[in-house]
Formats: structure tokens, C-alpha cells, sequence
RNA sequence: GGGCUUGUAGCUCAGUUGGUUAGAGCGCCACAUUGACAUUGUGGAGGUCAGAGGUUCGACUCCUCUCAAGCCCACCA
């Protein structure tokens, strides 16, 4: 028995029982789904930040791949969504070494276990709340297999992982020069130090020739990092400067004596040309450094201070150095100018504190072999990366690789599997004895996110899942975190597994606001999904996430896009009110009016289109075709003509395919109205329900070809007696072309008598096949002088048109023959109409 | 410095390997409306497809350049 459906659909009262629903069934989790289904369908979801917020970024991500398993789902497959969070080493430490500040408490004093403790504490605190979010968005992922990157299973494989690398030789420590954040104390890969423009001074520092009264003028935005100077440096093939090669300078300040030496990586054009040279707390510096042995200085420590080789300036911070330096040399007159100056700072992702870049010791992946193969896998399209673009971008990246620094000097997160006693290092899970000590630092919490594919799903173990579902179908994924990310797990899989994670990486374009910037909290531009939600309904930000999208490219968000698509999903509701008002019949399923025929048809092709669009990752045409056709077709169209003559058997064929297709995109909706037509047994529900199959038997390319002309005439018609102001009541009847032709009149009655009287074709038009807005229609073959004269000047014009293009020489001759026939065909047809129209 | 993307109606965007008269949503204006829906319906106004060349019978679509906006990478101190 069909529930009464409310006038307007009330999101925020049924989508979490919705939720509960289920996730009761079980069929989150592909063991569970009834039937065969010989093929897997699987996807990772990336992880998101324990102790995050869900932004708008996830709910995309988030549902495009809901999209796609609800998809595969229903198709038959076996399909399993992973869920699960990231520890996210940094931001999480952060986070909370902020909050024990507050009382006063940092992670020293505190130690290291009773930090964690509070870190776990912490995790256990906020780690359900964007899982809870997750939920929120109707996310049918399995949670019977939900992961976090730090529980014990995946720990496990993260320590088998790291030493079965530094077994095979591609994890080495060693001292070298790395980006250092002085705020979280910590070294930093390359990816997590960003560039920001900020407005500094160039200073321009004398650095007096030894033994002579002339000097040499550098150039450098760090001052204090002079103390560590080695040498300084010109360019080989600059005249001004050639025959001071070899020569010293007297390093101010220390009065120590450097060499000036030549390097084709110094800018002749930068500054003065000449560059000082420190090898301790520069990268190019330390490069340089490295290939004319200069002696290595490190002036700053990892504190942010200067160390005590920077002698008179032992313990002080970096900023109060620069300050007296530049006070010194002043005062020694050794400062020749100083500019302002925009530069690209060096900042910690993070925190945002500037890097130190700084020589210490670290643990590193080799980089090449692991980038050569993880290059190879995509240019043999074992892994196909959506848009393509991305694939340059990708190729790039892994080509200019530098070796992956790995160690965190951070206690949350994985902590390296190393363990010493004396000089003996060793790799292994647990304390190879009692005098070892372990490793103080942890992994980067990217080591452990590469590993993500096949940790969640029991590798190292050998697993029925890892054979079933590995490697995954797709990634889906924002392009920012290709390298972050994607990439690593590409090279770790071919490394551990000999196989590609994944097939595919569809990336999704990052979520904009309406004024097409960036979305940041910190700016308070960011748009919270969750608020929204509730307010909208779920489905409405869903398919506002995905309609109107392409693959990688951004995109603007606001409130009236969601707005509109709320209204979209009450038209659905609407539709469906209408249909279900009218009870099942026991009918066979059969077109017989155009009408009929022609959405009959349009369904055949509406299910073509989705189900092809979303096998091409075309999700915003599949979206798009669903909405045009729901509200353009059959709210507009078929339900009006349907309101004399209702055929119960279309309508409600029609709204149970539709319900099964617009599913994926708006899944609340769909399967609300479904329980409420179907019954609420859990084994009844749309989310397994079959995927709709097109039915060529009910294509109908003439039955469209009617309709259309059809809705165009009534269209015409509509139009012509608002302007003539022709009163209602008066029978129009328009002529199209001699084949087809239209009678629209007030009353069905007028129709049927005159569709006898002239002898129409098709039976079906003895009776009205509809009525719209008012008016019922029907084919006829009389006709109305003010429409056919409108219609008649149109096709004269039409018809100068191609004869025109005809009578172009260079046309008929150069133009393809199917282009040409085309034309002709469409001159003769048109003539036909207007022959017809004349007489 | 290298690379990528975008520029189509007031705004946000479609426009499929070049082929009828370039579309939609929002906004605006006018009208309508008792029964699926005001989270509605119908209609209208609004576009030298950023600009300039080129290829072609034909260009929003392909090529070159210019202008504008945005992004990514990179060791310019």
C-alpha cells in the first residue's frame, strides 16, 4: 500500500532514518548483496583527517565515488567502498600541542607516552565526527572494513613495509640538507613546503678582497645566514668578475677567509652577480657546496637559534641576528644598500612558519626506480589517468623526482621500525634485545597513505579480499594531492604487489565560491557541507557537486545552485505524488497514444545515456540527462498529457526506472519515495534494486518525431492565439507537412469528430492523445491560415538558405558527398512542406 | 623560468571527431494558475562565441599570435 506523500519533500526528516535503513541491511558490504555477481567493483576512499572537518572538497570526492559504487552496485557487481581516516601526523599534533597550550603545557614537560595518550584521547574524542559526516552524505561505503592509518593492522603493514625497503636498499639515512618547520620542529618533504610571495629586503653586502681594498658585492635576502658563508660565487663566463676566480674574500663580521669560485647555477643577472655561498642552510648553496667541497657551517640549529658556531651570536634567534648583522655592517660601513624586495618564501604547508632549510640527519626513500616503474605503469596504460592533461603533469613530476625524506622528528604517528645498540642498526617490529633502543622519529603520514590500497584490505596478509578486490577499479581523487598521494601509491603497490592500485584516477576539480576563488575557513569563504545539508537536503548538494562539472576543472559553488537542485528533488517528489495518486494496474505495459510512444521511447534513451555517461565517467551528462529528462519531458510533457488520460502502466514504469537511475546522484529521495511505493522491508530496497536495461523494442524514432512536432505546433499555437488573441474556444488546427499534422482544440469531443471526418492514418488519433495546458491534441489534417502563413515565411527562408549554400560551387564540389546529399534531401523535404503548406 | 586551465546571454556554465537558425539554469520583464509541484507553469528580452590573422566550400569548434583571469611546478640568492 502506497504512503501518502506530503506536498513537499522534507529532507532533514527522513535521510537519517534513511541512513540507518542502510546501513541495517548490510549491503554496504559486497558480502552481503544477493545474487552471483561474478564481477568486483572496489574503491578506496582517501582518508580523511581523523580529527578533521568535512569541507566541500570530501562531499565531491565523496560522492562521485558513492555515485559510481551505488552504480556498480545495482549493475550487479560486487561492490566494496573502503572508508577510513588518516592520522595526518602533523595537523594532528599541532592541533593538540595548541590545545595542552592552554594549560599552560607543552609536549616536552608532558613526555612522550603521556602526549600521546592525549593525542589518542583527542582522536577518540573528534574521530567519529567525520565519519559521522561521511554518513551524513549518504556514503554507502562498507564500515564492517572501516581503517585508521595507526591502527594495528595497518601499523603492521607499514612496519613490514619500511623494512622490507631497507632491506632491499631503498630506505637509507643519512646527513643532508632538508627543509626544516622551526614551529613544529620537524623535517619536511619537498611537497609540504609551499612558496608564498612575501615582500622582504635584498641587502647588498660588501665582502672585502682579502689582501686588497677592493671588494665584491653580493646580494642575499638572509643576512644571518652569512656567519655560515663558505665561499661566494660568480658565473664562469662573467667578464666582470673572471679574474677574481681562485681569488679570497674576507668574510665580514668572522674575518674568516673564502674562496670566490665559479658556477654555471649562479645568475649573472641577479644582484651584482655574485653570490654568497652557504652550504649548511641553502639547497642550490649545498648543491654548490657539494661539487667544490666547500666546508659545510651549520650557524643555525634546529631550535631556530644560532648554534655556537655562529660564535658571538650563540643562542640567539634567527630574527635578532639579522638585525645586529645588519646593525654590524652598517656600522661598517660594509652595507652598500638595501631594497625592498617580493620573494617566494619557503613556508611550512602546516604551520606556515618559515623553513629553515637545514643539515640533519634523516631517513629517505630512494626515489628513481620506484619513480622509472610508477612512469611506466601509466605510459602502458595500466593506469589511465581522467582528463588526461593530468598524465604530463604526473610524467613531469616523477621525472624531476628528488629522494622522499620520510622521518618526522614528531611523536604522532608511525614510529620508524629501527633500532640501535652501539653501531648496530637494525630493522625489525619489536626490540631485537634489551640494550636497543628505537628510533625516536616517525614516518610521514604520506608512507603510510600510500600503502592504502592494499593495507586496508589485509595485506601483508594474503588475504581473500586483497585477491578479490586489489587492484581497485578506480581512484577518485582532487588533482592536489596527485603527487601527495596518488603517485606514492602507484609506486609502492608496483613495489610491494608487482600491481597497479588501480585502474583509473578520475580527478575532480577543486570546489570554488562564487567568485571563483579558493574555498578557506581562514578567509571564511569556505561553504561548511553539513549546514547545508540540512537545510537543502543532501541530494541537492550532491547533485550541486556534480551537474555542471567537468572532470578537473574547478568550480564555482553557492546557495542558489544548491537552491535550484533542492527544487529539482522536490520535482521528483512531485512526479512521483502524481504517478503513485494513480493505483498499479494489473494492464500490460503498452504504448498507445504518441504520447505514449514518445516517452516510451525518450526512457530508452535516457537509460542508454546514464548508464553510458557514467561508464565514461561523464557523471555531470548522466546527472544532467536525468534532470532534463525528469522535468523537461516528463513533468512538462507526458504528465500534462497525461492528466485526461492516464496510461497507469507507462507512468508508473517510467517513475521506477527514473527512481533507479537518479539513484547514485540523489540517493535519499529515490529511495524514500521507493519505500513509500515498495514498502520499507529491507530486502525491497532501491538500493539493490537492478539496473534499468534499454528496451529497443520501445525505441520509436517516428513516435518522437511526432511528439516533437507536436509540442512544437502546441507551442506555436499557444503563441499565436496570446497574439491574435483568438478565443479559447475556437478549434486551431495547424498543418505540418502533409505527414504529420496537428489538431489542437478545446474539446476532445470537436477532435474526434473531425479526425473522423478525415479519414486519418493512425487509428490512435480518433481520440484525442492528450490534452496540455488546456488544450487537447490530436493529428489532423487541417489547417489554420494565421499559424501556416508564420510557417510557410519560415520555410521559404529555409529553403533560400540552402539554396544558397547549394548554388556555392565551391560547396557542391569540395564538400563531403554525405554533407552535400544531406543538404539536398533537406531542400527536397522542405519544399515538399512548403508545396503542402501553399495548397 | 617551465607547464596547465579558462575566456560563449547580466551571472554560472553546456556546446560531443568543423556542418541547419549557438543552448540550459539562475536573475530580469510580462502573463497564468482550484488538484503533482509557488521549491510552479507559459512566454519574452538579452550573444559581432575575448581580440587579430590563418586553414576550409563552411570555424564557437582546428592552427598561430595578442590580451585578460586563475592554477601548478622550479634552486633565482
Amino acid at each position: 500500500m502506497t504512503k501518502e506523500l506530503e506536498k513537499a519533500y522534507q529532507p532533514s526528516t527522513v535521510e537519517a532514518a534513511i541512513y540507518q535503513r542502510w546501513e541495517a541491511s548490510g549491503y554496504f558490504n559486497p558480502d552481503n548483496l544477493p545474487g552471483k555477481r561474478p564481477k568486483t567493483f572496489s574503491i578506496a576512499m582517501p582518508p580523511p583527517n581523523v580529527t578533521g572537518e568535512l569541507h566541500l572538497g570530501h562531499a565531491t570526492g565523496l560522492t562521485i565515488q558513492d555515485l559510481l559504487t551505488r552504480f556498480y552496485r545495482m549493475r550487479g557487481y560486487k561492490a566494496l567502498y573502503v572508508p577510513g581516516t588518516d592520522h595526518a601526523g602533523i595537523s594532528t599534533q599541532v592541533m593538540v600541542e595548541r590545545l595542552i597550550a592552554k594549560s599552560g603545557l607543552d609536549r616536552h614537560t608532558l613526555g612522550r607516552n603521556k602526549f600521546l595518550k592525549q593525542v589518542w584521547n583527542w582522536k577518540e574524542k573528534y574521530g567519529t565526527r567525520i565519519t559521522e559526516q561521511v554518513r551524513q552524505l549518504g556514503v554507502s561505503c562498507d564500515w564492517s572494513r572501516e581503517h585508521f592509518t595507526m591502527d594495528e593492522t595497518l601499523t603492521t603493514a607499514v612496519q613490514k613495509a619500511f623494512i622490507q625497503m631497507y632491506n632491499d636498499g631503498l630506505i637509507y639515512r643519512g646527513d643532508r640538507i632538508v627543509n626544516w618547520d622551526p614551529k613544529s620542529n620537524t623535517a619536511l618533504s619537498d611537497l609540504e613546503v609551499k612558496h608564498i610571495e612575501t615582500s622582504g629586503k635584498l641587502f647588498y653586502i660588501k665582502y672585502p678582497l682579502f689582501g686588497s681594498t677592493k671588494y665584491l658585492t653580493v646580494a642575499t635576502t638572509r643576512p644571518e645566514t652569512m656567519l655560515g658563508d663558505t665561499a661566494v660565487a660568480v658565473h664562469p663566463d662573467d667578464t666582470r668578475y673572471q679574474s677574481y676566480i681562485g681569488k679570497t674574500v674576507l668574510l665580514p663580521i668572522t674575518e674568516r677567509e673564502i674562496p670566490i669560485v665559479a658556477d654555471a647555477r649562479v645568475e649573472k643577472e641577479f644582484g651584482t652577480g655574485v653570490v654568497k655561498i652557504t652550504p649548511a642552510h641553502d639547497h642550490l648553496d649545498y648543491e654548490i657546496g657539494k661539487d667544490h667541497k666547500l666546508e659545510i657551517i651549520n650557524v643555525i640549529g634546529q631550535d631556530g637559534r644560532m648554534t655556537k658556531a655562529a660564535g658571538e651570536f650563540y643562542g640567539k634567534s634567527v630574527a635578532d641576528t639579522r638585525h645586529e648583522i645588519i646593525k654590524r655592517l652598517e656600522a661598517e660601513e660594509l652595507l652598500e644598500k638595501s631594497v625592498d624586495y617580493i620573494h617566494n618564501q619557503a613556508r611550512s604547508e602546516r604551520t606556515g612558519a618559515p623553513i629553515e632549510p637545514l643539515i640533519s640527519k634523516q631517513w629517505f626513500v630512494k626515489m628513481d626506480k620506484l619513480a622509472a616503474a610508477g612512469i611506466k605503469a601509466v605510459k602502458q596504460g595500466k593506469i589511465e589517468i581522467v582528463p588526461k592533461r593530468f598524465e604530463k603533469v604526473y610524467f613531469h613530476w616523477l621525472e624531476n623526482i628528488q629522494d622522499w625524506c620520510i622521518s618526522r622528528q614528531l611523536w604522532w604517528g608511525h614510529q620508524i621500525p629501527v633500532w640501535y645498540n652501539g653501531d648496530k642498526v637494525k630493522a625489525a617490529t619489536t626490540s631485537p634485545g634489551p640494550d636497543w633502543t628505537q628510533d625516536e622519529d616517525t614516518l610521514d603520514t604520506w608512507f603510510s597513505s600510500g600503502l592504502w590500497t592494499f593495507s586496508t584490505l589485509g595485506w601483508p596478509g594474503k588475504t581473500k579480499d586483497l585477491k578479490l578486490y586489489h587492484p581497485t577499479s578506480v581512484m577518485e581523487t582532487a588533482w592536489d594531492i596527485l603527487f601527495f598521494w596518488v603517485a606514492r601509491m602507484i609506486m609502492m603497490s608496483l613495489y610491494f604487489l608487482n600491481e597497479v592500485p588501480f585502474n583509473k584516477v578520475y580527478i575532480h576539480g577543486l570546489v570554488l565560491d562564487r567568485h571563483g576563488q579558493k574555498m578557506s575557513k581562514s578567509k571564511g569563504t569556505g561553504v561548511d557541507p553539513i549546514p547545508m545539508t540540512e537545510k537543502y537536503g543532501t541530494d541537492a548538494i550532491r547533485l550541486s557537486l556534480v551537474l555542471g562539472t567537468a572532470p578537473g576543472q574547478d568550480f564555482r559553488l553557492y546557495e542558489e545552485k544548491i537552491a535550484g537542485y533542492r527544487n529539482f528533488v522536490n520535482k521528483l517528489w512531485n512526479v512521483s505524488r502524481f504517478i503513485l495518486s494513480h493505483k498499479a494496474t494489473k494492464k500490460p505495459l503498452k504504448p498507445i497514444t504518441i504520447a505514449d510512444q514518445w516517452i516510451m521511447s525518450r526512457l530508452q534513451q535516457l537509460v542508454s545515456s546514464v548508464t553510458d555517461n557514467i561508464e565514461a565517467y561523464k557523471f555531470s551528462d548522466a546527472g544532467t540527462a536525468i534532470y532534463d529528462f525528469l522535468w523537461h519531458e516528463l513533468a512538462d510533457w507526458y504528465i500534462e498529457a497525461s492528466k485526461e488520460q492516464p496510461n497507469v502502466a507507462i507512468l508508473h514504469h517510467v517513475l521506477e526506472t527514473v527512481l533507479r537511475l537518479a539513484h547514485p546522484f540523489m540517493p535519499f529521495v529515490t529511495e524514500e519515495i521507493w519505500s513509500r511505493w515498495h514498502g520499507t522491508k529491507l530486502e525491497d530496497m532501491l538500493i539493490i534494486q537492478e539496473w534499468p536495461k534499454a528496451e529497443k523494442k520501445y525505441v520509436d524514432t517516428k513516435a518522437e518525431k511526432q511528439f516533437t512536432i507536436l509540442r512544437d505546433l502546441i507551442v506555436g499555437i499557444r503563441n499565436v492565439r496570446a497574439e491574435e488573441k483568438i478565443p479559447p474556444a475556437k478549434l486551431l488546427t495547424v498543418n505540418y507537412d502533409g505527414k504529420y499534422t496537428a489538431l489542437v482544440a478545446e474539446h476532445a469531443g470537436m477532435i474526434n469528430r473531425l479526425a473522423r471526418l478525415e479519414k486519418l492514418e493512425a487509428q490512435k488519433v480518433t481520440k484525442p492523445t492528450g490534452s496540455i495546458s488546456g488544450l487537447n491534441y490530436s493529428v489532423a489534417h487541417t489547417k489554420d491560415a494565421t499559424v501556416v502563413a508564420k510557417e510557410i515565411k519560415a520555410v521559404s527562408q529555409y529553403i533560400q538558405r540552402i539554396e544558397q549554400k547549394l548554388s556555392n560551387k565551391k560547396f557542391v564540389d569540395n564538400a563531403p558527398q554525405t554533407v552535400v546529399e544531406a543538404e539536398r534531401a533537406k531542400l527536397k523535404e522542405q519544399r515538399e512542406k512548403l508545396k503542402k503548406l501553399s495548397s
